[in-house]
DNA sequence: CGCGAGCTTGACGTTGTTCAACTAGAGTGG
DNA sequence: CCACTCTAGTTGAACAACGTCAAGCTCGCG
């Protein structure tokens, strides 16, 4: 959500790494012995939807989305950036399973923490429980926020503020290069590539954006903020 | 999610009082003390996004609509039946307002705990903790579903799966009396009222249904279980 | 009996998807 | 170095889905 109470379709910038703060050095090197680390290339699965979820999944590098498989299309449920925990729904009791898949952008670190140690940390420290608890409900209100996006903005609006996130939130800079497909691109706003590109090329016309193959770069963000708005 | 892993958009059943049983006696007479019981009638709002989120919200009777308010039109996130909690989102730090409204369907009755007392709980008792990260997983998992319903099915799947969910989730029989209007119904399917009536004159046609009025009767369960998944 | 809110239906317009064709660039083997 | 192919990107036209508008209907209530 911005300052006006809009929600916003995309992530937030929060690091989730201030939670292990909340425990004692000794719960620190429990935790330690207890992750991998694991190193994704662009392509492979990092969670799978219905797999048994026997590790929470902190990413520390890259770039990820979080996807619920349908029949036809996916739906991204959102983006995750480095310092931010995957799979927290690990820990839920009522399903060992992921409710979610999970697939870098780009390639990417995570640490695979075991589901039971972590259960084990949360139930012997309450701050850190407390922290989890606000991480998730940090997470719960961003993908609120796009679900809203996604059910009830028109294409344009969508598109603007896919475009308006990539550059401020996950790039930050006016231009930059994607490292991601049109496909992927069409994937996060909900819309059919096609309809991506039409309304890109729109705003290529109307000079918001100028785009060159991977590269984009916002012209007009006023004029972006304001469709992303109203659209 | 059903036991295939597909995603379904209403709610759940799993209770949420278990999670008192964590507490000691001296803290259940703690949080009595900080508890107010209050009726709500239909019409009445019982959180208002945006406003200063000073209580945890548990329903003890009725049944209420989460929802978050747009320009034109709202975006149910979920109904909540009685013995869930509606305003878990207060305990969330980073920010102090609701970031949903939520209004009864029918005159409903909720305990306002103090949020201060209910984060001191958590913070003193892990086990209690424990039990609110997994209501927090577990309404997270059930949003998910929805999200996902209402932005890849199409209508006649939509309004195939409420009725199913109306049905077998919220008043348990195959016949039953709409305690919500025409408009209630689409907003919980995110279509319009007209494409809702239009979609449901077909079942009617087509014998899936009876309709009288608020009165609503499932003919053939199978038929609408089908199109629900592959509508 | 008449009024009004909610319900119902049809006609029409908009939005976005699907299909199909074409283009550009990257990798491959001759 | 040049076809050849494959994939991603791009564009236009036809089409389907859904929303909007407008009109009429029904039922409860004064």
């Amino acid at each position: 959500m911005d300052k006006l109470g809009i929600p916003a379709s995309c992530i937030v910038e929060n690091k989730h790494s201030g939670c292990f703060d909340a425990l004692t050095e000794e719960e620190k090197e429990i935790l330690a012995k207890n992750t991998v680390d694991i190193r994704y290339k662009k392509g492979e699965g990092i969670a799978k939807q219905g797999s048994f979820a026997s590790h929470v999944i902190y990413l520390t590098e890259g770039l990820v989305k979080v996807y619920i498989e349908g029949r036809n299309k996916d739906l991204v449920l959102k983006i995750v950036p480095p310092d931010h925990f995957i799979g927290l729904s690990s820990i839920y009791e009522g399903n060992n399973a992921f409710i979610y898949s999970a697939a870098p952008y780009i390639d990417s670190e995570a640490s695979l923490i075991d589901v039971n140690v972590f259960k084990n940390l949360i139930r012997r420290n309450p701050k850190f429980a407390y922290e989890i608890i606000n991480i998730q409900n940090e997470n719960a209100a961003q993908v609120y926020g796009r679900f809203f996006c996604l059910t009830r903005k028109q294409s344009h609006g969508l598109v603007a503020e896919l475009l308006l996130c990539l550059s401020t939130r996950v790039f930050k800079a006016d231009k930059f290069c994607l490292p991601i497909t049109r496909n992927d691109l069409a994937d996060l706003t909900g819309l059919s590539i096609e309809s991506v590109l039409r309304i890109m090329k729109e705003f290529k016309e109307d000079s918001l954006i100028e785009t060159k193959g991977k590269n984009i770069e916002i012209l007009n963000m006023d004029s972006l903020i304001k469709i992303s708005r109203f659209g």
